[in-house]
DNA sequence: CAGAGGTAGACAACTAGGTTGACCATATAT
DNA sequence: ATATATGGTCAACCTAGTTGTCTACCTCTG
């Protein structure tokens, strides 16, 4: 239909992104998560409930030396532990602590109250359709941010 | 109403954009522009039919020693000019050349099929809502990608 | 009109998050 | 037993940003 205003999609979804995830950090760091990243809340998601350097790495996307370098960085913060695995002495397994558990519950929970407010301020309706479309986008896209596997 | 899927918006966010930035991209290296990225296109539509380096700081939302990197990249591309002010000798008027107003016509063209799709794929009425959904969820939002001044 | 303070831009040093390439240690298959 | 594949590390580099410092120039005020 009204084609002009398509020239404004990528601007909104990064504008909506970075206004998500920022407010969501501002409520991490007064939860005494200050050093907390957008990179590193993608990478605890991936993690889940626990995965090597190497299946982190397929799943954000990237390098393994670039998932490592992350891992190295969410151990240092006290989210992640890196125990060698038993039954692969090469491998480290990548599991979240207690402390990185409570992050992403408390990362979960400031996601939906901001989406939550997108509700109340557009309509559900809306939201959903947002949703689907959004969806429905990138088809058979494999990449960063892809979670098709672990959600 | 289902809030368990809220959780993969920012997801889908991310997702979606890197899509349609990589599309735009391909398009773009294919039709002679091979080291245009992302910041650059944003840059580009940011200057628009020209302002300064300070000005295009502004309207990036980065500090003006990162805009003027950009612009110094864009001015080696060849898609910008940086001429000195005839009002005020500190100043650079940024202003694209014929080659960067090529890449912008081509850039929002790429932009619109890529659109055009999603509105096959998932319908006009849901790529609209998205649109409404994405431009009221950041309200009074200043900083990257705020375009309220240059579209 | 002289000088104070503000502004545009350049330069340098740094950070975060990514890349490739080379390498070692360990598993696994022949 | 040996060849090959795999998980992880180290090192060097890239991009896009940051802060701090500096100079050149404009503008406002006494």
């Amino acid at each position: 239909m009204d084609s002009t205003d398509d020239l404004a999609m990528p601007f909104l979804l990064m504008s909506a992104f970075r206004g998500l995830v920022d407010a969501v950090h501002a409520e991490l760091e007064a939860a005494g998560y200050p050093d907390v990243r957008a990179a590193h809340g993608f990478a605890m998601q991936a993690i889940g409930r626990g995965c090597t350097g190497v299946e982190l790495a397929e799943r954000l996307g990237v390098s393994k030396q670039a998932a490592a370098k992350t891992a190295h960085a969410l151990e240092r913060m006290g989210l992640i532990s890196r125990v060698q695995s038993p039954r692969d002495r090469r491998e480290r397994l990548l599991a979240p602590t207690a402390r990185g558990e409570d992050m992403l519950r408390r990362s979960a929970a400031a996601f939906g109250r901001q989406i939550k407010d997108w509700r109340t301020r557009v309509g559900d309706d809306h939201v959903s359709a947002t949703l689907t479309t959004l969806a429905h986008a990138t088809p058979g896209r494999r990449g960063p941010t892809d979670l098709s596997d672990w959600v």
